[in-house]
RNA sequence: AGGCGCGUAGCUCAGUUGGGAGAGCGCCGCCCUUACAAGGCGGAGGUCGGGGGUUCGAAUCCCCCCGUGCCUACCA
C-alpha cells in the first residue's frame, strides 16, 4: 500500500497482474473500508505501462468498492484486470479504469509486461510466481478447481483479451420492445393493398352451402364467378338477383326484393352476400364453389383495400416464448466482427492519414458504373485492384442467389431497378479511361484501382477493415437481399420457419428484430421448434461418443419411408426424440402391410373399373362404415397437421389402415370381391386412393409406387394431388354403429373359440339371442370371420355350448367334444371381478348426491348407462358361471 | 444457484379445455385361413413417482418432496 502495508489478493491467473489497474473490495466489507480510495503499488511492473487509448498508466492503482465482489470469496479483495477478464472489463468500464493489455493475440506477454516481455503466457505465470516468491510477496499457493473456456477445435485455453470490434446496437428500445411485443401479444398494423379480383364466366358453376351436414343451398348456375389472389372465390351477379337467390330470399329479410349488384364471397367456412359492395348476409358452414366445364371468359379488376393486420410470431410449442423472452429483455449489443477468413467483409475503410473511419455504400457514388464496381469490391467479387475483363466476367457469371440469372441481371433487376445498366468491355474501358477521376491505372499490373476517398480529408490512402461479419448477421440480412420489393410484399412475412431451439437466439430473434426494424413486419408467422434427436439412453448424438445413427444405414436396412414415418410419429411437441434402431421396425412393418393390402386391392380390380363406377346407392353398410371412418381420419389428420401434431397424424393413419381397413374391411368384403361386386371394388379403391394421398407426406416413396399401379391414377404424380379434406356428406352414422356392433359380435365369438381352444380350421355352430338386427344381412360375413359352420338364432342356451355376452346380445358356441372348461371358468371369474370393480365405482358415483346435483347431465346419463350395461353383463356372467358349476 | 421440462404396462412413449386408463415393441396361447408369418386370431400386464390441497369427480389444475434431463449464470 502507498504509505506502507499490504493488501492481499487471490488469483488463479498471476500473470495477468501485470495488467492490473485496480483492486476491488465489497463496499460493506469492514476489513477494507479504510482502504477504499487509497492506492496500492503494483509489484513486478514497470513504472509506466500504456493503456489501450495510448495513455500512460502508473503502477499506483486505486482500491475501489464494487458490489460484484464477494466478501467471503478468497481474501475478499480482488485484483482488477479490465483488459483480460470479462467481469473486470465491466468493472473497469464503470470505474473508468485504464485498460492495460499485457498478453497479445499470440498468447505472449507484450511490452507492458516489463521483464516478462516475450514470455509465453503459461511460462510467464511460472515466472511471475517465482518472482513474487523471491520478493516475499507470495502468501500461499492453494489448489482450486474452476472451469476454463477451451477452443472447441484445438482445446487450447481461450485467452480473454480486449480488442476493437464492431457492434450492432440492438440494446435499443426501438429494437427490443417490438421484438418482445410481436411474440407475446402481436402488433397491429394497417396496410393499403391493391386487391386483384378475377371474374370468371364458366359453363357450370356449383355453389353449395352446408351447415352441420345439412345442405342449405345447392345450385348450379351459369354466371360469373370470381377468384381472388388468395384463392377465395366469388360469385358475382350483376343487376337483379336471379333465381339462385330464392333460397336466400326465404332466409333473409334484408335481401327480399331489393335490387342491386350482388356478390357472393367464399372465405373459408363463411359465405358472405354483398350488395353494392356491402355485406348484408353471412352464412357459415362447409361452403364449396366449383368452376367446372369450360371457362368462357375472365375479366380482371383491381380495387384498393385497407387491411388491418396483426404482426404476430407464434412459437410452436408455445413454451419457447419463455426461452426467447428473457433473452430479448437482456439484449446486449451484438458483436458482429469475426476474425476469420471467410464471410462478408465489413464495409469500413480507415484513413491512414487522418484516422477517420469511413463507411461506404453504393449510395456514395452517383454514376452507375461506380456503384457497380463498388458493390463488386465490397462483396468481394473482385479485388480492389482489378482488370476490365475480370469485371465483365463476374458480371456475366451466374448469380448465387438467383442462379438462373447473371450477376449483371441481378443488379439490374434487384438493385438498380429501372436503370439502364448495360455494360461491356469496351464501354467500361472507355468509362474508366476517360470519364472518371475515381480510378487509377496501374501500368505494370495492367489493372485499375477504385479510388475511395476519405470523407474527412480526401486522402486515397485507405485501409479496409479486416474483420468479416458474423455469419448470423449475414443470415439476418437474408430477407433484405433476396426479394424484389413486389416479391417481398407478396412473400413476406413467410408462413413458417422450422429450426432447432438453439437457433432461437442465433437467428430467429435476429431475423425478427431486423425485419421489424426495417420492414415493419414480422419475418414469419410460425416458428416450429423441432425436437432434438437423442440416442436410446437420452444422450445427445455425437461423433465422439459414437452413438450417431446414420440415416443412410437406416434407409439401407429399413427404407426411407420407415425412417420418415418413424421420425414423424416420434415427434411430439416439446419433447426430444429418443431414437434407437428398434423404432424403425414398426414403421417397416406398417409399410409392408400397406404394400400387401394395396396388392390385394390392385390385383382384384379390373382395369376398366372406372368405366362402370357404381352410384352411392350400390354401396353396402360396411362400405359406408369404412368411408365414414376414413372421413373421420381425414379430419383428424388435417387437424393434427394444422397444429403440427405429427405424431397424432401418424397414429390415426396407422390405426385406420391397419386396424380398420386391413383387419376388418378387407376381411369383410373378400366374398364380395370374389364375386366382382362393384360397390366393394369401388370402395376399396376409393379408400386406398385417399389413404395414399394422406400417407404421402409421411411415406412418399411407397405411396407413389403404389399409386402408379392404381387403376384410378392419371399422369400426374401423387405428390401433386390434392390432399383429402373432410366431406360432411360422407358421414353415415347408422352404418357406422351397425358395423361396430357387428365387430363386437364377431369378437365375442372369436373370444369364445379361443377360450375353449378351438383351432382356426375347426368350424362349429353358433347360436345367438338378441342380435337379429346385428346379424341381418351379414350372415355370410359372420360365418367367415368367426369360422362358423352354422349361425342359428335361439331363445335358450342349447346343450354343449359355452356362452358369451355383448351389450345387447348373448352367444352360445358349440363345444364339439368334451373340452376342459377350466380355463373358461377362470376367465369368467376374472371378468366378474373386473365388472364388479367397475360397477362399484360407478354406483359409488351415482349414489353421491353432490355428483347428481353438480355434474353435467350428459355425464350423469352416461354413468347410468354404464351402470345398466355392467349390471346386465354381471347377471349374464353369473348365470353362466352357475351353469358351468353345475356341469 | 436460477429457469424450463420430464417421471403413465417389462421397454419407448401417447393421453388438447378435469368426467368409464391407450399405442408400438416385448411377453403368453393357438394358427401357413390363396394381400400379408415383416402375418392372423385371442390373452396377460398399470394404487398414472410420493404426499397434501381444490372439486361432486384429478393421470390431467395448485403446493411441497424425491428422482431425472436440459438451458443460463457464477467459479478472483
Amino acid at each position: 500500500m502507498e504509505g506502507g502495508g499490504y493488501i492481499e489478493v487471490a488469483t488463479t491467473r498471476p500473470e495477468t497482474m501485470l495488467g492490473d489497474t485496480a483492486v476491488a473490495v465489497h463496499p460493506e466489507d469492514e476489513r477494507y473500508r479504510e482502504l477504499v480510495g487509497r492506492f496500492a503499488l503494483l509489484p513486478l511492473v514497470k513504472e509506466e505501462r500504456k493503456s489501450l487509448k495510448g495513455d500512460r498508466v502508473s503502477r499506483r492503482i486505486p482500491i475501489i468498492a464494487d458490489r460484484r465482489v464477494k466478501k467471503e470469496f478468497g481474501t475478499g479483495a480482488v485484483k482488477v484486470t479490465p483488459a483480460h477478464d470479462p467481469l473486470d472489463f465491466e468493472i473497469g468500464k464503470e470505474h473508468h479504469l485504464p485498460f492495460v493489455k499485457v498478453i497479445d493475440e499470440r498468447g505472449i506477454i507484450n511490452e507492458n509486461g516489463g521483464d516478462f516481455e516475450g514470455l509465453e503466457r503459461f511460462k510467464a505465470r511460472e515466472e511471475v510466481v517465482k518472482k513474487l516468491k523471491e520478493l516475499g510477496l507470495l502468501s500461499k499457493v492453494e489448489k482450486i478447481r474452476h472451469s476454463v473456456g477451451k477452443c472447441y477445435r484445438c482445446k487450447s485455453t481461450v485467452e480473454p483479451l480486449v480488442s476493437v470490434q464492431w457492434f450492432f446496437k440492438v440494446s435499443d428500445k426501438k429494437i427490443r420492445e417490438p421484438s418482445l411485443k410481436v411474440v407475446l401479444e402481436g402488433i397491429e398494423r394497417e396496410e393499403e393493398r391493391l386487391e386483384r379480383v378475377e371474374f370468371i364466366r364458366g359453363e357450370a358453376i356449383t355453389l353449395r352451402i352446408l351447415k352441420e351436414g345439412e345442405i342449405l343451398l345447392f345450385e348450379e348456375v351459369e354466371e360469373i364467378a370470381g377468384r381472388r389472389e388468395d384463392g377465395t372465390y366469388y360469385l358475382y351477379y350483376q343487376g337483379e338477383p336471379r333465381e339462385v337467390f330464392n333460397e336466400f330470399y326465404a332466409k333473409s329479410k334484408v335481401l327480399n326484393g331489393r335490387r342491386g349488384n350482388y356478390e357472393v364471397i367464399k372465405e373459408g367456412h363463411t359465405l358472405k352476400i354483398l350488395r353494392d359492395g356491402e355485406v348484408i348476409e353471412t352464412f357459415s358452414g362447409e361452403v364449396s364453389v366449383d368452376v367446372g366445364g369450360r371457362i368462357l371468359g375472365i375479366r380482371r379488376e383491381e380495387r384498393p383495400v385497407k387491411v388491418k393486420e396483426t404482426s404476430k410470431v407464434n412459437f410452436i410449442p408455445k413454451n419457447w416464448e419463455n426461452f426467447y423472452k428473457p433473452w430479448i429483455e437482456n439484449l446486449k449489443d451484438w458483436c458482429i466482427s469475426r476474425q476469420i477468413w471467410w464471410g462478408h467483409r465489413i464495409p469500413v475503410w480507415y484513413c491512414k492519414d487522418c484516422k477517420k473511419e469511413n463507411v461506404f455504400s453504393d449510395e456514395d457514388f452517383e454514376n452507375i458504373y461506380d456503384k457497380l464496381i463498388f458493390n463488386l469490391i465490397a462483396d468481394g467479387k473482385i479485388r480492389e485492384e482489378f482488370s476490365v475483363e475480370e469485371v465483365v466476367k463476374v458480371l456475366n457469371s451466374k448469380n448465387f442467389l438467383k442462379p438462373h440469372m447473371s450477376n449483371l441481371d441481378f443488379y439490374r433487376e434487384y438493385v438498380y431497378r429501372g436503370q439502364n445498366v448495360g455494360i461491356s468491355e469496351s464501354n467500361l474501358f472507355l468509362y474508366l479511361n476517360n470519364y472518371s477521376k475515381n480510378y487509377q491505372y496501374l501500368k505494370e499490373k495492367k489493372k485499375w484501382r477504385f479510388l475511395l476517398r476519405c470523407k474527412a480529408c480526401g486522402s486515397t490512402n485507405l485501409k479496409r477493415e479486416e474483420d468479416v461479419l458474423d455469419t448470423w448477421f449475414s443470415s439476418a440480412l437474408w430477407p433484405f437481399g433476396v426479394f424484389k420489393e413486389d416479391e417481398r410484399r407478396k412473400l413476406f412475412p413467410t408462413d413458417l420457419l422450422i429450426t432447432g431451439f438453439d437457433i432461437i437466439f442465433f437467428w430467429v430473434a435476429r431475423m425478427i428484430f431486423t425485419s421489424l426494424y426495417f420492414y415493419k413486419v414480422e419475418p414469419f408467422k410460425d416458428v416450429y421448434i423441432h425436437a432434438l434427436i437423442r440416442d436410446e439412453f437420452g444422450r445427445k448424438m455425437s461423433k465422439t461418443l459414437g452413438n450417431v445413427i446414420d440415416p443412410l444405414d437406416i434407409i439401407e436396412k429399413y427404407g426411407a419411408d420407415s425412417l420418415r414415418f418413424t421420425l414423424a410419429s416420434l415427434t411430439v411437441q416439446g419433447r426430444d426424440i429418443r431414437l434407437s434402431e428398434k423404432s424403425f421396425e414398426s414403421a417397416k412393418h406398417f409399410a409392408n402391410k400397406l404394400w400387401n393390402a394395396s396388392r390385394f386391392v390392385i390385383m382384384n380390380t379390373p382395369k376398366d373399373l372406372l368405366s362402370e363406377l357404381p352410384s352411392v346407392s350400390d354401396l353396402k353398410t360396411e362400405d359406408r362404415w369404412i368411408i365414414t371412418l376414413l372421413n373421420e381420419t381425414v379430419r383428424e389428420v388435417n387437424e393434427s397437421l394444422k397444429s403440427y401434431e405429427f405424431s397424432r397424424a401418424c397414429q390415426k393413419l396407422y390405426d385406420f389402415v391397419w386396424n380398420n381397413f386391413c383387419d376388418w374391411y378387407i376381411e369383410m368384403v373378400k366374398g364380395r370381391v370374389r364375386e366382382r361386386d362393384l360397390g366393394a371394388l369401388y370402395t376399396l379403391n376409393y379408400v386406398l386412393d385417399k389413404v395414399l394421398r394422406l400417407l404421402h407426406p409421411f411415406m412418399p416413396f411407397i405411396t407413389e409406387e403404389i399409386w402408379d399401379n392404381m387403376p384410378t391414377k392419371d399422369e400426374e404424380s401423387l405428390a401433386l394431388k390434392e390432399y383429402p379434406t373432410f366431406i360432411p356428406q360422407e358421414v353415415f352414422k347408422e352404418d357406422k354403429e351397425r358395423v361396430e356392433e357387428l365387430k363386437d359380435f364377431i369378437s365375442t365369438a372369436r373370444y369364445l373359440r379361443s377360450v375353449i381352444g378351438l383351432k382356426p380350421s375347426q368350424r362349429v355352430k353358433l347360436y345367438y339371442r338378441g342380435a337379429e338386427k346385428i346379424v341381418e344381412g351379414f350372415e355370410e360375413t359372420v360365418k367367415e370371420l368367426a369360422r362358423l359352420s352354422e349361425l342359428i338364432p335361439t331363445q335358450e342356451r342349447p346343450k354343449n355350448t359355452v356362452a358369451g355376452f355383448g351389450k345387447s346380445f348373448s352367444l352360445y358356441l358349440e363345444v364339439p367334444q368334451s373340452i376342459d372348461l377350466k380355463a373358461l371358468k377362470e376367465n369368467y371369474k376374472r371378468r366378474e371381478r373386473k365388472v364388479l370393480e367397475e360397477l362399484r365405482r360407478v354406483e359409488e358415483k351415482l349414489s353421491n348426491e353432490e355428483f347428481l346435483k353438480k355434474a353435467p347431465k350428459e355425464v350423469v346419463e352416461k354413468n347410468k348407462r354404464i351402470r345398466e350395461e355392467l349390471r346386465g353383463e354381471l347377471e349374464k356372467i353369473r348365470s353362466f358361471l352357475e351353469v358351468l358349476d353345475a356341469n
